[in-house]
DNA sequence: CATCCCACTGAGCAGATTGCCCAGCGAATC
DNA sequence: GATTCGCTGGGCAATCTGCTCAGTGGGATG
């Protein structure tokens, strides 16, 4: 879906702001509040905004130590080790990759100690050959997508 | 943190249903206003809840190749290859790891092709060794916090 | 045992916002 | 020339928010 650049200012404001309302909004941007109502609901319709789900931090919330974790898996046993990771609550996101691994996951751990727990009950499913792990020591840039939301509001005016 | 079975009821409640009000809140959890008012801000305050963003979709942007770049950085570069990359609309998110590599990064592009155009960037910098690079087939798991937020509950009841 | 502190409840209030409707307008399309 | 579409600006009732207050119960403290 093409993005154009009153949508670009939208999200940003938005993700600057967001407790902010659609009356705020449409003041700020200059332009009538049914027009970011409208605005609105088409990105949302089209899935350019999935939602407004709180933003948990598990540094907070007592995880302070993230990793990623790239697996290799015996043929044909990728659906097991999904269905097995996805029961893993530390196991925060999953992909399917090419290249050297099969799989990369993101984990979050209480500690050190505790990561070597979590990789434990990660790797120890039948269906897991090899893991090799990266511990995160610093996060430069944070998960972020205003740089391409306005990036992508550019190219179309 | 400590999070307690009522804070993570209320992140759970606000993570299916994000426009949901406070009053509404309150009345599904079956506790006063002011309860739910003094809980959030105070997940807010401790930083357990970040925020509540909009979550854009990179794929419903027109960016549906993701990719994780492992970058191994020249000694003492590793400051200036953080900053070339946060100039990098693509690079989406940046960790230093420890490990084979010394960075980490989550790349998005247009297509496969695109990709080659967005490797080029980030890679066309001095300080950065060697890139090996991993596209991402499938997404099984995407980003949760909501089961990490679940446990986290339940060991404070 | 008496006290204090803290969190929760239930209520009230003014002010602001929401969802919804409508008529008009200009530009692009057919 | 006619139609469609998106935006404007306005109005309305219903709802929610932010804020305040007094009362209550449990737990910790003296």
């Amino acid at each position: 879906m093409a993005i154009d650049h009153l949508d670009g200012r939208i999200i940003v404001l938005l993700a600057r702001e967001p407790r902010i309302g659609v009356l705020e909004m449409s003041r700020r941007l200059g332009v009538a509040r049914g027009t970011v109502q409208a605005r609105l609901d088409r990105l949302q319709s089209h899935g350019v905004i999935r939602g407004f789900g709180p933003q948990v931090d598990p540094a907070a919330l007592g995880y302070p130590v993230t990793a990623f974790a790239t697996l290799q898996i015996r043929q044909g046993q990728g659906p097991d080790v999904r269905a097995h990771l996805a029961t893993v609550p530390e196991v925060l996101e999953l992909h399917t990759t090419t290249g050297n691994g099969d799989m990369l996951c993101r984990l979050v751990a209480r500690s050190n100690a505790d990561l070597q727990r979590v990789i434990d009950r990660v790797v120890g499913f039948d269906g897991i050959v090899r893991a090799s792990t990266a511990i995160v020591m610093e996060n430069p840039v944070p998960l972020r997508v205003i740089p391409l939301v306005e990036q992508a509001a550019e190219e179309r005016g």
